[in-house]
RNA sequence: GGAGAGGUGGGUGAGUGGCUUAAACCAGUAGUUUGCUAAACUGCCGUACGGGUUAUUCUGUACCGGGGGUUCGAAUCCCCCCCUCUCCGCCA
């Protein structure tokens, strides 16, 4: 969530940016200072009673040792009062803290200076695109029939098994899976970031601390016997390992790469689009996580998009960069980019990664400051995270785009790690 | 799942109702001493949220795994929960 002091001292621009995202953000800014200012003028009351009532009880502590009965009494009988008023106090205190809080939940962040308004996905900007779209014949086979044709991937079976939405993949289909999920962590390796395997269930704090909850409970699958979340990205649980942690300012920047199955509900999501791998329940993803000083969070941004863009290139994947609008960018987020590949058989851009600064909209409820030498308070850091890369989408692009006669080619760079060159029948 | 023992600051660890304003030691940090290293000594050394001042700083409250309760007063007593360790059971 936004941090209070930003919301108070910066009034103006907290606004400015909020609006971004067609949001009543005066209405939202109002409520969240009508709250703030009765939280802060119940506790300067309740503390000066506490205080009062610390104060006597020492008293009577020290009118009992020197045996003064009669007055330790006196004393004691005036506490009466302090205590009901105390107690009624605490509990405005906490009922507003908690209506304060509930408040900030509902508020996304706010976009960065750089982001567009807009509404919806067609006002998100094509920063740049690259590759050269394949032309394949009238004969190009979408994914989904490729994989039938080729035995690889089997959505009927994973109807039979778990449900709809739940790919199968064997033979080389599976080799193939594995050696994406194998390149991608070398890749993120090589460039600095430390290889992590996280739970892939997560508790209810965790969930609330990355912003999945309360804002989007029904996306995630939920073990309720357990109080138990199956993680919708590796963000989740990564990000969460530096929750409640106050970091050295020399420990920064903090690099680190996961790969987990990801899952999510996409509850009422069916129709064309979502054929085949276009958009399942259960996918692979490696994911680059980082914390940073506020500095450096938006180079370091660029820098993510440069290591993605370096992913597509090896894969030789057509693809583009947007720049996510006001309207269409995460709950969480100050600023996105999202990567899309050309699927060439569906000709349509696939989203196959996200990139985003959440400034300290996730640290603030994280708890995840950093202390520079110099400053006598730990400030929150920046998180920031991307995917590199979403497989289940990558792997419709690679076996579309690469369809021949012969069989299905495999990237240069990913034969090392399939062993064969060609996906064949 | 069962039985027992535990959970105190960055770490070790004392603390069975007011002598704790959480001791002591270690680590960290600033200084003194000092040929160098080291050692010794001295000060500082948690977080959050308020209030008054604002180059400074003073001050209040809360926090001893989490949540309730008893009491004028709780790290300490009571209840519930979570976690860790040991043993048993089950098990890849």
């Amino acid at each position: 969530m936004l941090e209070l002091n930003f919301l108070r001292e910066q009034r103006e621009e907290a606004e400015q940016r909020l609006t971004k995202r067609n949001i009543d953000a005066k209405a939202l800014l109002d409520t969240a200072r009508e709250l703030d200012d009765l939280r802060r003028a119940t506790q300067t009351d309740l503390d000066a009673r506490l205080a009062e009532l610390n104060g006597l009880s020492r008293t009577i502590g020290d009118l009992m040792k020197a045996g003064k009965k009669d007055e330790a009494e006196t004393a004691r009988a005036r506490t009466t009062d302090l205590k009901a008023a105390t107690a009624s106090l605490k509990e405005k205190l906490e009922a507003t803290e908690k209506a304060l809080q509930d408040h900030l939940c509902t508020i996304p962040n706010a976009p960065s200076a750089k982001v567009p308004a807009g509404r919806t996905p067609e006002e998100n900007i094509t920063v740049m695109q690259e590759g050269a779209i394949p032309e394949l014949g009238a004969d190009a086979k979408p994914h989904w029939e490729l994989g039938e044709e080729y035995g690889f991937l089997h959505m009927d079976l994973g109807v039979k098994i778990t449900g709809a939405g739940f790919p199968v993949y064997s033979g080389q289909g599976a080799k193939l899976q594995r050696a994406l999920i194998a390149f991608f962590l070398d890749k993120a390796t090589e460039a600095g970031y430390r290889e992590i395997i996280p739970p892939h269930m997560v508790n209810a704090e965790s969930a609330f601390s990355t912003g999945q909850l309360p804002d989007k409970e029904g996306q995630m699958y939920h073990a309720t016997a357990d109080g138990l979340y199956l993680i919708p990205t590796a963000e989740v649980p990564i990000t969460n390992l530096y929750r409640d942690e106050i970091v050295e300012a020399a420990q920064l920047p903090i690099k680190m790469v996961g790969y987990t199955p990801c899952f999510r509900r996409e509850a009422g999501s069916y129709g064309a689009h979502v054929r085949g791998l276009n958009r399942v329940h259960q996918f692979d993803k490696v994911e680059i996580v980082r914390i940073e000083k506020p500095e450096n969070s938006y180079a370091v941004l660029e820098e993510m998009v440069e290591h993605v863009k370096g992913l597509l290139r090896a894969l030789e994947l057509p693809y583009r960069q947007l720049l996510l609008c006001g309207g269409d960018m995460g709950f969480s987020s100050a600023l996105t980019y999202d990567m899309e590949v050309w699927s060439a058989a569906q000709k349509r851009w696939l989203e196959v990664s996200s990139i985003s600064n959440f400034e300290t909209y996730q640290s603030n409820r994280l708890k995840l400051r950093y202390r520079n030498t110099d400053d006598k308070k730990p400030k929150l850091a920046h998180t920031l995270n991307g995917s590199a890369l979403a497989l289940a989408r990558i792997v419709a692009a690679l076996l579309e785009n690469n369809q021949t006669p012969e069989g299905i080619r495999i990237p240069k760079a990913l034969q090392p790690y399939t062993g064969f060159a060609m996906i064949t029948k």
